[in-house]
RNA sequence: CGGGGCAUAGCUCAGCCUGGUAGAGCACCUGGUUUGGGACCAGGGGGUCGGGUGUUCGAAUCAUCCUGCCCCGACCA
């Protein structure tokens, strides 16, 4: 992409309204702008970002045998009735009367509407276990938004639904997960840590939210320090195989967001030096509920013997756009966002510090050229600004490296690339300069 | 929903107290000088001062109502 035919807005001041640091960046990098409270437009550069990160759960959530599917968002209210959530949910449904005054709402989450599609297309548990996805808009109108896209009242989520004859087999459904998500995570650069959570009225072990560690957090979190650098599962995992060693490696030492928190546990169960208590970002929560959603809504298969039998559910979210701002609020510097290759809106920023010049045009068109021909992602600044905004800029908006090209090393046969997140700059000839940037970023787009 | 704050140019903000018809920096346009870490000079475009009502000869400024947004709290992927 021709930075000079892109849509780039960028800020140089911070917009008041933006607190904390993600939100502030995005702002400033052209990313997203507020269209009401909570509520965002996703501009070119953040929808790179987003899409990328949406590949990569949908890829990993592939891997681990789901299957993707797309719900509206808009659904009837009367299937809530049917589950008594059109009730219980209270105002933070948004609801919708629709010209023929039917009774209508913006999803927040798809429990009742899966589990019809589920319940119509089956009928044997020979179809079991099943597990389907979607990747869609939801609304959930907070009384108060906040932190941007962190906390928005219309968010991008993934939501996997597990479908079980039996909870021992939902549970390794939700082993499955489990083991899917430590690598989601773990493939954009993060490193997760799952704790325990609430279980709600269902009871059992089986809810863990995902949590980042960072600064900006929004709750407070207890852990043992070895989670922090824990294994991440291969990415030749066998997903039909035996997860429990990993799901106990994982749950067996001490992880807990405060409202689990037991202090008392804490301290019998973590040495003083290997207590972690920080702020976490909340990127995933994954949950079995047994047949909550399945009896109400009669989701039934004949099971081996005849019989009908409710079928175990779990669900299992991934805060997609909440992880472009989570994601930054790991990742930045003073200098602006610092993305990790694989969810980087373009891999390499090709700075000319000298449009218009004969030189330095015709080896950035070379260069630009043959990085796009490998499949690089590049942005190209040919705009006529002066070399120190152009730098500037390209540290704002993070990319991961800058391969940067003046008259002066055109002269002597080189160009420089900055490594955007040690700040190394390195003069490579400018013969080579592609096949080496070629191989460092591909090296980088798996770091699981 | 309770408490607090803000609303003036695309962004950051001054002007408001003490009413007299709107400014700065950055950004943008034109010309020139520049050109390896957010240049300089000159000229220029852009705002019904969030909206309504009231007070007044006259309102960005005072009063009042409304709306939007931000922060703290309870709530949440």
């Amino acid at each position: 992409m021709h930075l000079s035919r892109y849509f780039l807005p960028v800020l140089r001041d911070t917009p008041k309204e933006a607190e904390i640091i993600s939100h502030q960046l995005m702002l400033r990098a052209g990313m997203v702008r507020q269209s009401s409270a909570g509520i965002y437009s996703w501009l070119p550069l953040g929808l790179r970002v987003l899409d990328k990160i949406a590949n990569i759960v949908r890829d990993e959530q592939n891997r681990a045998g789901a299957i993707e599917v797309l719900m509206p968002t808009i659904q009837s209210a009367d299937l809530w009735k049917q589950s008594g959530r059109y009730e219980d949910y209270g105002k933070e449904m948004l609801r919708i009367e629709d010209r023929h005054e039917r009774e209508m709402l913006y999803g927040p989450t798809n429990e009742e509407l899966i589990t019809t599609i589920f319940r119509d297309g089956v009928r044997s548990y020979r179809d079991l276990p099943r597990n389907l996805y979607h990747i869609q808009w939801k609304f959930r109108d907070e009384i108060r938004p906040r932190f941007g896209v962190m906390r928005g009242r219309e968010f991008l989520m993934k939501d996997a639904y597990s479908f079980d004859l039996s909870e021992e087999e939902g549970r390794r459904s939700y082993h499955r997960m489990f083991a899917s998500y430590l690598r989601i995570f773990a493939r954009m650069g993060l490193q997760s840590i799952p704790m325990a959570a609430d279980t709600g009225p269902i009871g059992g072990d089986l809810s863990h939210e995902f949590i980042i560690l960072a600064e900006t957090g929004e709750s407070q979190v207890f852990c043992h320090q070895d989670l922090i650098d824990g294994a991440i599962p291969p990415i030749d995992l066998d997903y039909d195989g035996d997860l429990t060693p990993i799901v106990d490696k994982w749950t067996s030492l001490y992880a807990a967001t405060d409202e689990m928190h037991d202090a008392a546990k804490f301290d019998a169960e973590v040495p003083s030096d290997k207590q972690v208590s920080a702020r976490g970002i909340e990127i995933g929560h994954i949950f079995f509920f047994g047949t909550k959603y399945s009896e109400p809504l009669n989701c039934k298969v004949q099971g081996p013997d005849g019989t009908p039998v409710a079928l175990h559910m779990g669900s299992y979210g991934v805060g997609v756009s909440r992880l472009v701002g989570g994601i930054i609020e790991a990742c930045h510097d003073d200098g602006g966002i610092v993305w990790p290759v694989p969810v980087a809106p373009f891999e390499v920023g090709l700075i000319n510090l000298k449009s218009g010049d004969a030189g330095t045009d015709g080896a950035c068109a070379s260069l630009y050229e043959r990085l796009i021909n490998a499949g690089i992602d590049v942005l190209y600044d040919d705009t006529g600004e002066r070399a120190g905004a152009k730098f500037a800029t390209m540290d704002l908006i993070g990319l991961p490296y800058q391969l940067v090209v003046g008259p002066m090393g055109v002269a002597n046969g080189m160009a420089e690339v900055k490594d955007r997140k040690t700040g190394d700059k390195q003069e490579v000839p400018i013969d080579t300069v592609a096949d080496t940037l070629i191989d460092r970023v591909k090296s980088q787009r798996i770091l699981c």
